[in-house]
DNA sequence: CGGGTTTGACCGGCGC
DNA sequence: GCGCCGGTCAAACCCG
C-alpha cells in the first residue's frame, strides 16, 4: 500500500504551482478499484455481506471491498470553505462526510483519514483521505461503498444546494496553515485542538501540515488556487452529470434506486443544479466508456487490482 | 442541544 | 505462531 495508485496516477498536479489556477479537476484521477455487479449495500447488514467477504464477522471491514480511488490535487481537497460543502468533501463527491478516524500510514508520511457518510444513518459510504507519496501535492481519496441513498443530504448538500452562493463567503480559508517544525516528521498535526476541536473547519489541516513542510509551498498559494477550484469543480462536474444522468440508472439506479428509483428524473434535475454525483458521474463514465474516463480533467483509471473486467 | 472532529485503544487480517 | 499494520469504535471536547 505504498503508492500503487498514486505512483503513476495524476501526472498534473498542478495544484499551487505558480502556473496558475488550474481548471476544475486538472489532474484529477479516478482509479476504479473492484467493482462489484452490486456497488451498493442497501443496508447496513448488507454491507456487512458485502463487506464481509473481505471483513470481519464483528464489522471490521478489511480489504478488498469496493474501492474506488480518486486521486485529486491537493488544492482540491484541502480547502476552505463553508461547512458542510467541503468539509471531507472533495470536489469530487458532495455528499456529507463525517471523519471518524485518523492514522499515520506506514511507509508515508502522511496521515490517512477515514470518513463515513453522515448524510444517512446507515448509509455504508466511506472514504478515505490521504496525501499521495508518489505526488504530495496530490491527495488520494479511496472511496469504499455506495450511498444507498440520493444524494440530497438534509445537511450539507442542502447548504451547497440551497445556497450554492458560499454562505460564509467572508471567509472560508484557514487562519494559516501553521506548520510548526514540532511534527516534520510524520506530519501528524498536533494542533491544540487535539482532544475535540469540532471547529476545525480545516480538517485537512493535516493535509496542509505535511504539504507545507514538504512541498515548501505557499500556503496561501495553495489557498487561492484551492479557493477557485473548489468552487469551480462542482460546477464542472454538474454538467458532467448532466451527460451521466443518463447512465445513473443502469448502474447507480441501484443506489439511488434503492430509495426513489422513479424519483430520479427530479433527482436528475436536482443533481445537474447541484452538480451532484460527480464521484458518480466518474465512475459510470468509466463504465460507459470504459477508461474513457473523463470527467473534465478526471482521468479514470484501472489498476491491476481492477477485476479483470476485460 | 446537536453535530462533528480529534485521539487513543482494540480488533482482526495478512505476511513472514 | 508472532508481529505489524490497517481500520473501526468509543469517549471527550468544541463549535455553531
Amino acid at each position: 500500500m505504498d503508492g500503487e495508485w498514486s505512483d503513476g496516477a495524476v501526472t498534473s498536479s498542478p495544484t499551487m504551482s505558480g502556473g496558475g489556477v488550474q481548471k476544475a479537476g486538472e489532474g484529477v484521477v479516478v482509479a476504479a478499484v473492484d467493482c462489484p455487479g452490486s456497488p451498493v449495500s442497501p443496508s447496513p447488514a448488507a454491507q456487512r455481506s458485502a463487506a464481509g467477504a473481505a471483513a470481519s464477522p464483528s464489522g471490521r471491514p478489511r480489504r478488498s471491498a469496493q474501492k474506488r480511488v480518486v486521486t485529486v490535487p491537493l488544492a482540491d481537497v484541502s480547502g476552505p470553505r463553508p461547512k458542510g460543502v467541503g468539509e471531507g468533501n472533495t470536489p469530487t463527491d458532495s455528499w456529507a462526510w463525517r471523519k471518524y478516524g485518523q492514522k499515520p500510514i506506514k511507509g508515508s508520511p502522511f496521515p490517512r483519514a477515514y470518513y463515513r457518510c453522515s448524510s444517512s444513518k446507515g448509509c455504508p459510504a466511506r472514504k478515505q483521505v490521504e496525501r499521495s507519496r508518489a505526488d504530495p501535492e496530490t491527495v488520494i481519496v479511496t472511496y469504499s461503498f455506495e450511498h444507498n441513498h440520493s444524494a440530497m443530504a438534509p445537511r450539507a448538500q442542502n447548504r451547497q444546494a440551497a445556497a450554492p452562493q458560499k454562505p460564509k463567503a467572508p471567509t472560508c480559508r484557514p487562519p494559516e496553515p501553521v506548520l510548526e517544525p514540532e511534527e516534520t516528521h510524520h506530519g501528524i498535526p498536533a494542533g491544540p485542538a487535539a482532544g475535540g476541536g469540532a471547529g476545525v473547519r480545516d480538517e485537512f489541516r493535516w493535509l496542509y501540515d505535511v504539504v507545507s513542510v514538504t512541498s515548501s509551498t505557499s500556503p496561501s498559494d495553495i489557498d487561492a488556487a484551492d479557493d477557485m477550484q473548489l468552487y469551480d469543480q462542482p460546477m464542472f462536474f454538474g454538467g458532467a452529470v448532466v451527460d451521466t444522468a443518463a447512465v445513473l440508472p443502469d448502474e447507480f439506479g441501484d443506489a439511488v434506486g434503492g430509495l426513489g428509483g422513479e424519483v430520479l428524473g427530479e433527482e436528475e434535475a436536482m443533481f445537474e443544479g447541484l452538480g451532484e454525483l460527480p464521484e458518480c458521474a466518474m465512475v459510470f463514465r468509466r463504465h460507459a466508456g470504459d477508461g474513457l474516463a473523463m470527467a473534465g480533467g478526471v482521468k479514470v483509471e484501472q489498476p491491476a487490482e481492477s477485476t479483470a473486467m476485460t
